[in-house]
DNA sequence: CTGTTAGCGCATTCAG
DNA sequence: CTGAATGCGCTAACAG
């Protein structure tokens, strides 16, 4: 970049001095019209951009919110994205978004690079920072963590978390009160949270039914589509009675309807499936996915407005994300019996 | 955030001037080992974080790379998004990543935005900004452009954009080779580049291979998934002899198949169908949708290399983006006559 | 209303 | 090898 033009050359310029320039740029105080009209003729003409990182360093404020995401391409993730913007928008604020690629190291690398870039508040989405970790950052500046269930105490921050649990229990509890009673489930990654919790809610309807607890029953994939083809195929090998299948997350259940397909196994008729996310994709799916939405970008709108709020020392009504059922054409009634 | 520790108090701590620490933590200059290590523990004891600000502000260097994306949320734009994230890594530059929204008010907001914050290069994903503006953006600093066919001159920046005008052919050609005759298609909005461009690629097939051009078979759409449902509604009302569409995108192609599930027809025995940008979901569609695939992260990843060999003053080899026919299942051959 | 002065935190001369 | 001095571009008192 080839110098930038500076406030003082605007000053030089406009034949003021560089405390009224900026005056006039930031509206500080009231300055003669005319006086402004050279000044923004001036500004105008040299094309001067001023420079962040001066004022930055000048007032101590930087002006922009640091957000963690796990994956930048995330379909689950982006919306909670989509929603911070909505919610800084107007604020002056700006996100500064960087990627974690679910790796420790990486996400604690990204959050020093967003304390350097002084950041003046964090958003987390998700991610395996340990619990820590975030402890101490809400100790340092406003956080908002995302689909993590965690105590940040009263000053510390905030976090939203969707009851997994409960949900994926609502939708086992609806496949048995549609009839089905074997009912196969494909988890996710023992090691993630969200799919421990989601098996738990699997077992406890069942044992709420009382339906026995099949271990064989349940099969693990990854999250991702291939996981949920193969999954789905090893439990057709095994359980030629099952009529039903929880899949613990959208893009897993599309790779377990493919498997259906190339089996001529008909969804609902042959296959109940339900998954979990509500993607978009999943109002499209054939049949129409009946899944769980947790509302991501509302959830990413009011964690972007609670950090403003903290900003400026205002309270902000607290907000709880509702999951909701969605109920689509993947799941048949069946003759109990 | 409650006053950062600053450079100095590290000097002071660590018995040493503020120069010392300076070089050690950049590496700028031999230093002695006690001294050094004296540093490093005082770093360690203060919870020491260099302030990107001002050290941006003494070199001159921002360390940063501007990405404008049309949608944070896009599936499309997101793959070229990990790549530039890719390419960077490492580089010890990062992105800085804007969503435009379609708007060019916006976008021209953003970029002033990244302008300010003195970002060393940019990317360009797509976007409704003036080919006037990105001229001028090329000659402030290093850009790259993608999905946009411009010519940005030897040192402007580059471009990559896929011929969308060959593919819709190709694809069009494909579906007529498989004894297709009436094809409809189901545009894009008319104001969008690649939107006209694909439909002039259908067109082009149809009169190469002696078909004529029925305006009737084709309906326009926003290329969002409703519009490919109500689309296809409409074709097939007004076309009862028809065996194939062209839907301009993948997410369309998505509303279209459901708008045939709906009416009972199946893929591809009573109706073929071919999308557009092969979407990750393309593959588990049911069928499996035929589509064309561009190598968004490759692309994204290029560009990004392109930026840095730039700032570095090296060359680069040329990358030569291809499109490539993804053939699936959701094409039925038929019996020309 | 406006100019002058003094830093913000750091890198980088320039002398030791 | 290391400290002192200077300035990056801007804002914020401080006096007019």
């Amino acid at each position: 970049m080839n110098r930038a033009v500076t406030l003082s050359e605007v000053a030089r310029e406009a034949g003021v001095s560089p405390s009224t320039v900026s005056r006039i740029l930031n509206g500080t105080a009231r300055v003669n019209d005319t006086k402004a009209r050279q000044v923004r003729l001036a500004i105008e003409k040299l094309g001067y951009t001023p420079n962040t990182f001066a004022r930055s360093l000048a007032t101590g404020a930087s002006g922009s919110i640091g957000v963690l995401t796990p994956d930048i391409a995330s379909p689950f993730y982006n919306d909670a994205l989509s929603g911070i913007e909505r919610g800084l928008m107007g604020s002056g604020y700006s996100p500064i978004i960087i990627s974690g690629h679910w790796r420790t190291d990486e996400e604690e690398h990204a959050v020093a690079l967003l304390l350097n870039r002084r950041v003046e508040g964090m958003i987390i989405l998700g991610g395996q920072m340990p619990d820590h970790d975030l402890h101490a950052l809400a100790a340092r500046l406003p956080i908002g963590v995302l689909g993590r269930t965690i105590d940040l105490g009263a000053h510390g921050g905030a976090s939203l978390a969707m009851d997994n649990r409960q949900s994926a229990r609502d939708l086992v509890n609806y496949l048995i009160g549609r009839g089905h009673r074997v009912i196969g489930h494909i988890s996710g990654p023992s090691d993630h949270a969200d799919a421990r919790e989601r098996l738990d809610g699997y077992r406890d309807a069942l044992e709420e039914r009382g339906l026995r607890f099949d271990p064989t029953l349940v099969v693990q994939g990854d999250f991702q589509e291939p996981s949920g083809l193969i999954g789905m195929q090893r439990l057709l090998q095994s359980h030629s009675n099952m009529t039903a299948v929880f899949v613990a997350n959208d893009q897993m259940a599309y790779g377990a309807r493919l498997a259906l397909y190339r089996l001529g196994l008909r969804v609902p008729d042959d296959m109940s499936l339900v998954g979990f996310d509500d993607l978009p994709g999943s109002s499209y799916t054939m049949p129409p996915l009946t899944s769980v939405r947790q509302p991501m970008g509302e959830m990413g709108q009011w964690l972007a407005r609670y950090i403003l709020s903290r900003l400026r020392g205002e309270t902000i009504e607290p907000f709880e994300p509702r999951q909701e059922l969605m109920l689509r054409e993947s799941v048949a009634s069946r003759r109990s019996r």
